[in-house]
DNA sequence: ATGGGCACCTGGCTGC
DNA sequence: TGCAGCCAGGTGCCCA
């Protein structure tokens, strides 16, 4: 499911619900996540009030008392608020329940998510510690961009999905910046020039304010907290679209395959 | 350091 | 109806 927008979402969407409350109870109904999750996060839980919600990269950091849950999507996971005495249904792996007498479950049928708990700074979390800069911050820029991908053969698409140049941007939005800002998925990252590095930066951080606005991108399986799907994707300018016309010159969009994984791209708007 | 490929897992869809 | 094959929003790890 979740790139930077989905994850976002929902870090908005639980927080009202989960500030300031205590923990009661962790109960996991399936440990077999990415990684096992440790059988003594619940105890290490229990009873602790939630401070802050954060995100960093596709993260979700649930700040407690003393410690963090780390907690990721994978690709097909969601969280979402409800009444702790709903029956869970399938794939309903995890409740973390409050003293409200409502849960956050996380639901996940591939089991790419994962939940950790750190007593420590969690972005100094071996997950965590390494990773680039945030689209959204100020010192993502063209510069950047310009400087990290200097002499590097890989082609541009592949290159923003490294989260050790920058965070958050999965296939959907990779393939959508690169649309935006005219540039072919299948350039080398190292001859990009200046300007465009600046034109990609801008495109990168316009692409996810306005699908975080939008609630995300609901493809499959992605609901928000609520349960509702997000609607970004109709605003979607060649994900998906392989065949159809090019929403700004009417030109058919193409797909083609790079890294095992599909890119869309108009081939007259992107050079 | 860089780049490429694999692994992890379930479910939905297509075509025979 | 059944089943094989392919695809899907992520990312850590291993190898050359």
């Amino acid at each position: 499911m979740p790139e930077l927008p989905e994850v976002e979402t929902t870090r908005s969407g639980i927080a009202p619900a989960i500030l300031g409350r205590r923990i009661v109870a962790v109960v996991v109904r399936e440990p077999r996540l990415r990684w096992r999750i440790a059988a003594d996060l619940p105890e290490a839980v229990a009873q602790q009030t939630v401070r802050n919600v954060r995100r960093r990269a596709k993260y979700l950091l649930i700040d407690l008392d003393r410690g963090s849950l780390i907690l990721h999507l994978g690709m097909s996971g969601n969280l979402r608020v409800m009444d702790a005495q709903i029956a869970p249904i399938t794939h309903d792996h995890v409740d973390i329940v409050l003293e409200t007498g409502q849960c956050l479950r996380f639901n996940d049928p591939r089991r790419f998510g994962s939940l950790h708990f750190t007593a420590d700074d969690p972005h100094d979390h071996p997950l965590l510690k390494r990773l680039a800069p945030e689209p959204l911050d100020d010192d993502f820029n063209g510069d950047y961009l310009t400087k990290v991908a200097r002499g590097r053969k890989v082609t541009i698409k592949q290159f923003l999905m490294n989260s050790h140049v920058v965070v958050g941007v999965g296939n959907i939005y990779a393939s959508e910046s690169l649309f935006r800002a005219g540039i072919r998925p299948r350039r080398a990252a190292g001859r990009i020039t200046k300007e465009e590095m600046a034109r990609l930066a801008t495109a990168i951080k316009a692409v996810l304010r306005d699908a975080i606005k939008a609630g995300g991108t609901t493809l499959r399986d992605y609901v928000n907290p609520e349960g509702a799907s997000g609607y970004f994707r109709q605003k979607l300018f060649v994900y998906e679209r392989a065949g159809e016309p090019c929403r700004r010159c009417k030109t058919p969009i193409r797909q083609l395959t790079q890294g095992g994984r599909s890119t869309y791209f108009c081939p007259a708007c992107q050079r």
